[in-house]
DNA sequence: CGGACAAGCTGA
DNA sequence: CAGCTTGTCCGG
């Protein structure tokens, strides 16, 4: 109670103190994990306000942390005492980068801080002049997909553009960047390598290429940017916020007005999307003969009795001359089931997704459906299990190769040199090897009916490694694929090297289901994760599904939509971990 | 996140 | 009621 005549209390500060304000404050989001609000600041010494996106430290509660300027000339919220910036340390992103950063973390319901951080140089950059955008403004520019034969590098949709200005070329890896680099610059483009030249092309600009993180690199005079192999998984960051790399160049140049080209040999129906199915595709001569022969070995046809991992074929082409890498994925643990008369695959209704034995029953884990122990396609009742392990394989190859066989592991050497003639691992080998001209896919099917809802484009991207691994048909490249189900869409799409066929058809699938791209997933989970659900049961626009194993998902018919509703303000107390787009559902 | 502080629990 | 744990709040 404050007691007559006197206007305040002499300890509290006097409320009509006057603020500093104007350009000098600046507002700084500390990079402390789990912090996510944003604190006012004095420049240091009467010094001029650092331009936003610079790395600064500042004191927060008598410690010096990190941060980054979010934005310069605010109003600091009244009551609060100012302190300088402890000091300036580095430049970091443009500022139109940092609104790009906080429109991805709001995009993919995470928080600023690890979208800055992959903003940010590796080490310290001198501060650089703030330089004006080229002003071509939101909407011109455009977005377009090229479909390339897998031996097309792309290098032709990057010179055009570097006459103008600036280019951002992303690669799902950085060994695929520096690769792209060094051609670029044989063929007299200056090409800079992302991060590791983070001052030069912040400073100088150029043709700028790297792996995912290079879409927020700082450059001067952006024309336009490259996307290529669009449809990797490894564009997509995996640590919350999940970003994707297309999707942030995409908004990236839609912001600055420049062309932003996706590029792909087999295009993700999320780039087809975009941009309403107009994709440029290659002569149709061009792109079959970038590809390998892809040749099919149906395993039920096979005479009764057999069920080893190789089929007679397979037997055949191991036993050389050239060097063969067989492929197996150790998603092997979960076992195929299928029908000892007619060899088909026990598969759901739709025959989308595999189906396992559980209880005396056949259950799908992908629908959830289930029927008796019986063959949909001959009603027979006799069914058998398919069994694989990578070791295994590797025996049965060395007896049936009559030479020693070398296992390849992820921690194989990329590069090195081929161990053996004959070789077996997992997908990762895929990633390691060169010259190999024959790669065998041993066991197809669980990749092709993986209970994901992008399992089919995943396995195209498979096949796609493997045709990149082997080079074209008329190098002698060749792709085997052991499978019983020789009609999927994946396969045939690859036997005509036509990717077309997946889409086309993948489409039809997906927009059935209202899956990405015609509509937005999330996946929640932890203690919080019921009450939000509960929550979102209320909003007659999102789909709410589960919960399956902890986790809930949230369908919306727009990321927009999806950000919207589970924006940090709209969730209730408790830990809980959100997970939008996410891509092994 | 990590420190500060309050409220709650335990044992003498 | 000291001494400790657990929870909640807050930072400029």
């Amino acid at each position: 109670m404050t007691e007559p005549g006197r206007l305040f209390d002499p300890d509290e500060p006097p409320p009509l103190r006057p603020q500093p304000a104007g350009p000098a404050v600046v507002r700084v989001l500390p990079d402390v994990s789990g912090l996510e609000k944003e604190f006012d600041y004095l420049p240091v010494a009467d010094g001029e306000a650092p331009p936003v996106g610079s790395l600064v430290r500042v004191e927060l509660q008598r410690r010096t942390v990190a941060g980054w300027v979010t934005a310069t000339g605010v109003t600091p919220p009244p009551g609060v005492t100012l302190q300088p910036l402890v000091k300036v340390t580095s430049a970091g992103p443009s500022p139109d980068v940092v609104e790009l950063a906080r429109w991805a973390a709001h995009r993919w319901s995470g928080r600023l801080g690890p979208v800055l951080r992959a903003a940010s140089p590796p080490r310290q950059v001198p501060l650089l002049p703030e330089l004006g955008q080229r002003g071509n403004g939101p909407g011109l520019g455009g977005v377009s997909l090229v479909r390339l034969a897998p031996d097309d590098e792309g290098v032709g949709l990057i010179e055009p553009l570097a006459r103008q200005g600036s280019v951002l070329v992303i690669t799902p890896r950085l060994g695929a960047a520096g690769h792209l680099a060094g051609r670029l610059r044989r063929l007299g483009l200056g090409a800079r390598l992302h991060p590791r030249d983070w001052p030069t092309s912040a400073s100088r600009g150029g043709v700028v290429v790297g792996a995912r993180s290079a879409v927020w690199a700082r450059v001067p005079d952006l024309a336009g940017i490259v996307v290529l192999d669009e449809h990797d998984e490894s564009l997509q960051e995996e640590r919350n916020p999940t970003w994707h790399a297309r999707d942030v160049a995409v908004e990236r140049a839609r912001r600055a007005g420049v062309p932003c080209v996706l590029a792909s040999p087999c295009p993700s129906l999320a780039a087809l999307a975009l941009v309403g199915d107009a994709v440029h595709k290659p002569a149709r001569s061009a792109e079959r003969a970038g590809w390998p022969v892809v040749e099919l070995v149906d395993r039920r046809t096979e005479e009764p009795g057999r069920s080893g991992l190789f089929s007679p074929r397979v037997a055949n082409v191991v036993r050389g001359p050239g060097p063969v890498l067989c492929v197996l994925n150790r998603t092997g643990r979960a076992v195929m089931l299928s029908c000892a008369v007619c060899g088909e695959l026990v598969r759901t209704e739709d025959r989308e997704h595999l189906m396992v034995e559980r209880d005396g029953q056949l259950v799908s884990p992908a629908t959830g459906e289930s029927r008796p122990l019986v063959c949909a396609v001959c009603g027979a009742a006799k069914l058998k299990r398919l069994r694989l392990g990578v070791t295994r394989a590797a025996e049965e190859l060395a007896a049936l190769a009559g030479e020693p066989v070398a296992e390849l592991t992820a921690a194989t050497r990329p590069g090195a040199r081929l161990p053996a003639r004959v070789l077996v691992g997992t997908e990762a080998a895929l990633h390691q090897l060169g010259g190999v001209d024959t790669v065998v896919f041993l066991d197809m099917d669980a990749e092709l009916l993986a209970p994901r809802y992008r399992a089919g484009e995943q396995a195209m991207a498979l096949l796609l490694h493997a045709a990149r691994l082997t080079g074209p048909r008329a190098g002698g490249g060749r792709i085997v694929v052991q499978t019983r189900t020789p009609d999927h869409r994946v396969l045939r799409a690859a036997v005509h090297a036509d990717p077309g066929i997946l889409t086309r058809e993948e489409a039809v699938v997906r927009r059935a289901m209202g899956l990405p791209p015609y509509g937005a997933l999330a996946e929640i989970s932890g203690a919080g994760a019921d009450a939000l659900a509960d929550r979102l049961l209320a909003d007659p626009g999102l789909t709410v599904m589960g919960p399956r194993n902890g986790r809930w998902l949230i369908r919306a018919d727009t990321p927009d939509h999806l950000a919207d509703a589970l924006r940090p303000s709209e969730r209730p107390p408790g830990r809980l971990r959100v997970h939008v787009d996410p891509p092994r559902v």
